[in-house]
DNA sequence: CTACCTTATGTTATCGATAACATAAATTGG
DNA sequence: CCAATTTATGTTATCGATAACATAAGGTAG
């Protein structure tokens, strides 16, 4: 019934390491052999069971995508796009891609290092990693391939594919001034990633730039959650003190501000005008449309898995430290 | 480096596979050797290479998900929601999932197959699968454990978890008609997956008993996209023949109908009504937001793991067909 | 034509676990 | 107290491939 590397070898008068030569493209065969060993393998439509091959070859040539689930919802188009970028890299490369929702424990920092040492994966890429991560130095330190997406830093045995964060925010706030707004609010996302902290910094250096004082007042913490980002947003608009703008750090939140304004019977943009980050699906759908800081995100995922793939495959001996441009995607919310 | 069973059977002075029976707390152990081995493997943090384990039990404890991919971008949230259903539901039982974008290409009909005859899945979960794949056909062909979500087809081997596709689009209809709406126009999806073509029953249904005759005219094939209901609509709008409102086979293809009667400069709820299918997170979030048949989709995913792990435990004997309950979401687009 | 180098193929051991069977130790019952 | 069970543990073979080494066949050079 099941067929195996042996009943090829049999039937095609060779034995199992030809066939394998053949299967693996590695090591010489002789023309008339491969061809006669393939004929066999496509008559009793041979598989290779990738069990057996893994743990011969120590490689599983599986690639493993970390999620920091967060909810009983986990695939949002931010990890959409992402994900498809490494699959279809991978897949050039002859890897498989396999998803790890993991709850993050503290308590227990091997639960990463756990998924690579189950010989599953070759190694990992991990999305929306927290700074500081103790499951992310375990990896570190015992040397596993990874690399870390939209997630800055730099340190022994870290990887990382990014885009220009700081850039983007200032890039958002110039268009705002130069639209006429002074008085800019700053939406930031979890202040436990880097990518978050650093469009912070664009947003404070921009306004540096143009001598406006950075006030505390109009930072809003929305931790990357449409939810929590309609409740603050509320609390910035009555009263003298409300923006003309509100930057956020990316598109989900900025679809919650949007909501909470119009829900208060407010105007985006005519009353207060909003730029998101990221440019996800959802973006475009909404009315206003949302003027947002594009990340390449297909392309983050695709760079991700490429740079991976290298350390994996020891094609890569330097630390793959890569930033991708940013754009604005002029919309109707600002 | 590398820690094996035998190092733990070593250290603790017992067989290799009193080792394995408590890792699998299978088979009897003595309790001070159980202790002492589960101290063992505490200590040098031992895991099981499941690639050894798989190949040895002819089990690997993982579900494949395949997605029937078709453009870039896979993941919207109609497939996240399932998702996570199906991801929860297999970790309660102690099953990985693993996720496969395949490219259908009907030549090639043992592609699904082939993944599982790899040995890396036990078995398969299918979405958005079209009538008559012939993918699934070789699956039953070979008795492959698979279950298929959202589509309903009572063929020998052929399991699924399904909702109530007619009924839901008779509710939504009957909302409409309670609202006074007579010319209902239809938007339906891929009519290659039997959830679309029931939605279109329904809504022939439902016009039937209010007698009033199904028009062609008013049926138009979105095929699940967006873009392309976007332009469907548009054909609708002009003359006399108008709609005074749409019912759509899934949420995006509503949201692209809101989009086009909107840039037509007309309104959405009081020139046309819109409702839509599924509930997906985007729903929520355009203006007006949308009223939906709410599919119970993370229920859907969990139902189709359920439903697979007894198939592949033996533990079901009779064929999965089940059918969940749909929900009418009221809010301001009908 | 022989020595040497490629090229082509085969043999054996091994990856790390579990299944299946075997045996030893502990328990039970009459 | 011993035979029959039950419980606890060990041994051996095996899953299906590849690595590493061995050897045979075919080419090439001097």
């Amino acid at each position: 019934m099941k067929i195996t590397i042996l009943d090829i070898a049999k039937k095609a008068n060779v034995s199992a390491m030809t066939v394998s030569r053949v299967i693996n493209g590695a090591g010489p065969v002789k023309k008339e052999t491969r061809e006669r060993v393939e004929r066999v393998i496509d008559e009793l439509h041979y598989r290779p069971n990738l069990n057996a091959r893994s743990l011969s070859s120590k490689k599983s040539m599986m690639i493993g995508v970390i999620i920091n689930r967060v909810k009983q919802v986990f695939f949002d188009n931010y990890i959409g796009q992402i994900s498809s970028g490494v699959t279809d890299a991978a897949a050039e490369r002859n890897y498989r891609v396999m998803f790890f929702p993991v709850q993050t424990d503290y308590n227990h920092a091997f639960a990463y290092y756990d998924i690579v040492r189950s010989h599953i994966p070759d190694g990992l890429i991990i999305l929306r990693s927290k700074i500081d991560d103790p499951h992310i130095q375990v990896l570190a330190d015992h040397d596993v391939p990874f690399v870390l997406v939209n997630h800055k830093k730099y340190k022994k045995n870290y990887n990382f594919v990014d885009t220009e964060n700081v850039k983007g925010a200032e890039m958002a706030m110039n268009y705002l001034f130069a639209r006429g707004h002074r008085k800019i609010a700053f939406l930031a996302g979890s202040m436990d990633e880097t990518n978050s902290r650093d469009r912070l910094k664009g947003y404070r250096s921009a306004l540096a730039k143009h001598g406006i004082e950075y006030s505390e007042a109009l930072v809003l913490y929305g931790d990357f959650n449409k939810e929590k980002a309609y409740k603050e947003t509320g609390t910035l608009l009555p009263g003298m003190g409300r923006p003309t703008a509100i930057l956020a750090s990316d598109d989900y939140m900025a679809i919650g501000a949007v909501q909470r304004i119009q829900d208060e019977g407010l105007s985006v943009p005519d009353d207060i005008a909003i730029i998101g980050f990221d440019d996800v699906e959802p973006a475009s759908f909404i009315k206003p449309a949302l003027t947002t800081i594009r990340q390449p995100l297909v392309e983050l995922g695709d760079a991700a898995a490429k740079g991976l793939i290298d350390i994996i495959e020891n094609k890569q001996k330097t630390p793959v430290h890569k930033f991708l441009k940013v754009e604005l995607i002029e919309r109707d919310s600002a």
